[in-house]
DNA sequence: CTTTCACATCAGCGTTGACTGACACCAGCC
DNA sequence: GGCTGGTGTCAGTCAACGCTGATGTGAAAG
């Protein structure tokens, strides 16, 4: 049994949407996908100064993306797959509305 | 048959996420989601000024989220659902290559 | 214990971007 | 034709955000 609203679609959260449209943090994200990497592995990969990403890597820690795991003098990061999931789901839903209301010409009367 | 790259994602289109991040925007596309709408409908679903929804149109229209259909005097706009599709594949991808190297603890060693 | 290295935090600067008001345009209605 | 109402465009203003340099902290190496 579905829930009382059935045209009702969880938007994706705009707070994460926000975080994720930085293309910094956006090619963090894309490579932490791949592996986990420490803070040194990134300064290499993006070129970004040190000081630069843990700036990014804080706003993503705080927005739930990554999780940190110390590790001696380091500091690993690691993506966390469930949000990444969620945003998925959303925007799934989100292209199966749009389909349905562009495929049957939904539209509401001029008034 | 794969491309040569198999551990490479097709990463989300930052712009696209900028376009998307905006609280208005992703009201105005979780609408028209639902029904297409024109302006007007939006004006007094949204509470916002009309030349602020023009605005954000635009930018809708620019990025291929949305289509326009003239009617008369008013203008339609509908959602393009592939863009929203292939995000969706996007983020899709990520969260899955993401699991994978959560799962194995897949980790670059220290230098 | 001192030094070195990885990383975080802070204040400042520059740029981007969202919102607004005024104006122009086009399609119907009188 | 004149008028009204729906939309798009433009210039200006202000707040938000990203980048940087300096500084602090904590852990390993010597």
């Amino acid at each position: 049994m579905m829930t009382s609203a059935s045209t009702e679609v969880s938007p994706p959260d705009a707070d994460l949407l926000r975080v994720l449209a930085d293309p910094l943090r956006l090619r963090i994200v894309t490579l932490l996908a791949r592996e986990t990497l420490c803070t040194t592995h990134l300064v290499e990969e993006t070129g970004a100064r040190q000081t630069n990403l843990s700036n990014h890597l804080r706003v993503l820690r705080e927005a739930g993306v990554v999780e940190t795991a110390p590790c001696g003098r380091f500091t690993y990061y690691t993506l966390r797959p469930d949000v990444l999931a969620a945003l998925a789901g959303s925007f799934t839903e989100l292209a199966e509305a749009a389909r349905t209301t562009y495929e049957n010409d939904r539209k509401r009367p001029c008034p």
